[in-house]
DNA sequence: GACTTGAGCGCG
DNA sequence: AAAGCGCGCTCAAGTC
């Protein structure tokens, strides 16, 4: 029993929400602190503009803010120059419970329809705050409640369904992590990735030529495009639209059934590499050209919108500007201030690494123990080039059954069996409409109506051969689907728990000496762009932006962050995470 | 004219 | 070379 005085007394949790109020159309905000027991204060009311200072005050006593929705609430703490050290995000932490086969009873979640709300609904471009007023969220359509007794019973259900669980550790870390997450993905967005847009320019002259005139194309696409006509021997080619392009080549004798760049590369005709060419020139100019740079880059900064939680397994999305598209080709675009370095480690091979401490595989995590694991395959004797390893490893993971990886699958069958049981008992379950859940307990999502409908068909009297077999193969798709989930949203765990512990290992960093921190270009950015800050996560890869003389501390921190996050998942299991590190100037891979 | 769909390709 | 998983974005074509 907490003792009645002391720092047990210190709320665990500060549930921030909305009320009504002086017939302010927008409404006011109040907080209510939740001790360990539960007991609840009164509502402290607070007049919205005090909000930042509020915040900063009791984040003194380290409390968990309980808040809808992360990017409704901190994008506006953080342009104050507050930063909280955790939240729980209601509308992420219910997706997670009300799915979640941990849960025994999910009616109640199941019930609150009005958290169901997608990724970034009702978002939309945050309302321009009145200049020194800080404004609540406001509501949109599809999104999810921000009044504060909306949040006070959904936090309840969601403490009682963890509550319930019979490993509550699991899922507690989980919802934990993905707060931490949203927390993340919010100071990310403000302090934007270090950009250098001049470098970016250069690049893309450099391939495309100089930059063209508003509407017209770069005189390299229209050299390429003039090169392919004339190879086709059809001055009017049109090689921007599939359909076309497939009737030119086919006309001038080209025998393909789709336009793809690996079926070109199958044919020998002098178009195809002007052709390739085209395409792939054509790729950058329109995905992350001149007008890419114009649209999302601003002071030195490239301010992308991750969305947490966005895919199905757990992994992040992005939503604008494809933030987790950027082409290996312009990473030197993404570079350090002066003065700044940028600190880049990315995990080798999470996933298969994930699995072996998943299945307790300990042959497979032999395999990679300190080393590239492919290479550890090769060692081993269980296939010939570290190409084979990898093309076996990611076909046991994805499901492949024919080609190269289809035959060297059966390799590690009877090499890691614990691994590959593990993985064909998640495409078992999926195959007959089954759930599986990831190592914390995310679980994944039932097959559609249509799927349903599909196998009930096959399963008829009457059914045709052709019904049955299209019920097989959406069945095997839906394997596919199950047998990868539980290895990507275990790894997406993973990553998350490494992202959490290093933003906290970050903030309590040393602060910088005045010697060593010379402000960022951006001087207007938020407080805590002039110490060490996350700025790029990108599924098993991250970027950290610092003071030269604080690299060395701030990779210790992402080593030792990955070493938590191991610890935090799988225990003393003997699975390692070997890290490759970089810390340098520019990001650059390879 | 506004919206959806599919091809194709960028990332892991 | 591309098969096997998960995404977002752009353009052209199809639909209303």
């Amino acid at each position: 029993m907490p003792s009645r005085s002391g720092p047990s007394d210190a709320p665990r949790w500060c549930v921030l929400g909305r009320v009504p109020g002086g017939g302010v159309a927008r409404g006011r905000v109040a907080a209510v602190e939740v001790d360990a027991a539960g007991e609840r204060s009164a509502p402290i009311p607070i007049a919205t503009a005090e909000l930042p200072a509020f915040v900063a005050a009791r984040e003194r006593s380290a409390p968990r803010w309980v808040w809808s929705d992360t990017p409704s609430w901190y994008p506006r703490l953080l342009e104050a120059g507050v930063r909280i050290e955790r939240c729980h995000d209601l509308r992420l932490c219910h997706a997670i419970l009300s799915r979640s086969e941990a849960v025994p009873d999910r009616g109640p979640l199941l019930a609150a329809a009005r958290w169901e709300a997608g990724p970034g609904a009702g978002e939309g471009e945050p309302a321009e705050s009145a200049l020194f007023e800080i404004e609540t969220p406001e509501d949109a359509p599809g999104a999810v409640p921000h009044d504060l007794d909306a949040a006070l019973e959904e936090f309840d259900r969601q403490r009682a369904a963890l509550a319930a669980c019979v490993d509550p550790g699991r899922l507690g870390l989980l919802v934990a992590a993905e707060s931490a997450g949203a927390l993340v993905a919010a100071e990310m967005a403000a302090a934007g990735v270090p950009w250098d847009a001049a470098e970016h320019d250069r690049l893309l002259s450099a391939a495309l030529g100089p930059r063209p005139a508003r509407g017209a194309k770069p005189v390299r696409l229209l050299e390429l495009a003039e090169e392919v006509r004339a190879a086709l021997g059809d001055p009017r080619a049109s090689l921007d639209s599939p359909p076309k392009l497939l009737r030119a080549l086919r006309s001038a004798g080209i025998d393909v059934e789709s336009t793809s760049r690996w079926e070109l590369a199958e044919h020998e005709h002098p178009a195809i590499r002007p052709l390739l060419r085209y395409k792939k020139l054509s790729r950058l100019l329109t995905a992350k050209g001149w007008a890419w740079i114009d649209e999302w880059v601003r002071d030195g900064r490239y301010h992308p919108v991750y969305v947490p939680g966005g895919v199905v397994t757990g992994r992040w999305a992005s939503s604008g500007g494809g933030a987790l598209q950027l082409p290996r080709q312009l990473r030197p675009a993404l570079r350090a201030d002066p003065g700044w370095v940028l600190v880049s480690a990315d995990v080798a091979q999470l996933e298969p690494r994930v699995l072996a401490a998943m299945a307790a595989d300990g042959a497979m995590a032999a395999a990679g123990s300190g080393r590239d694991l492919y290479s550890g395959l090769v060692e081993q004797g269980i296939v010939g080039t570290r190409q084979e390893a990898k093309i076996a490893v990611l076909g046991a993971m994805y499901g492949s059954t024919t080609g190269d990886s289809g035959r060297l699958v059966p390799r590690l069958r009877r090499s890691f069996p614990a691994a590959m049981r593990l993985v064909d008992t998640a495409a078992a379950a999926g195959e007959q409409g089954g759930v599986v859940s990831t190592w914390l307990g995310r679980s994944s999502p039932r097959p559609g109506d249509e799927w349903e409908e599909l196998q009930a068909r096959a399963s008829l009297p009457g059914a045709t051969s052709r019904d049955e077999s299209r019920a097989r193969r959406a069945a095997r798709e839906f394997g596919r689907f199950t047998r990868n989930f539980v290895v990507q949203g275990t790894a997406a765990e993973w990553a998350l728990a490494w992202l959490a512990e290093l933003r906290l290992r970050l903030a309590r960093l040393p602060s910088p000496t005045s010697a060593e921190s010379i402000a960022p270009a951006r001087a207007s950015g938020p407080a805590f762009e002039r110490q060490p800050h996350l700025v790029f996560f990108l599924h098993d890869e991250v970027m950290v932006h610092a003071p030269e003389g604080q690299a060395a501390a701030v990779a210790a921190a992402v080593r030792e962050s990955a070493e938590a996050a191991g610890r935090l998942l799988f225990g003393s299991a003997p699975v390692d995470f070997p890290l490759e590190l970089r810390i340098g100037e520019r990001a650059l891979k390879e």
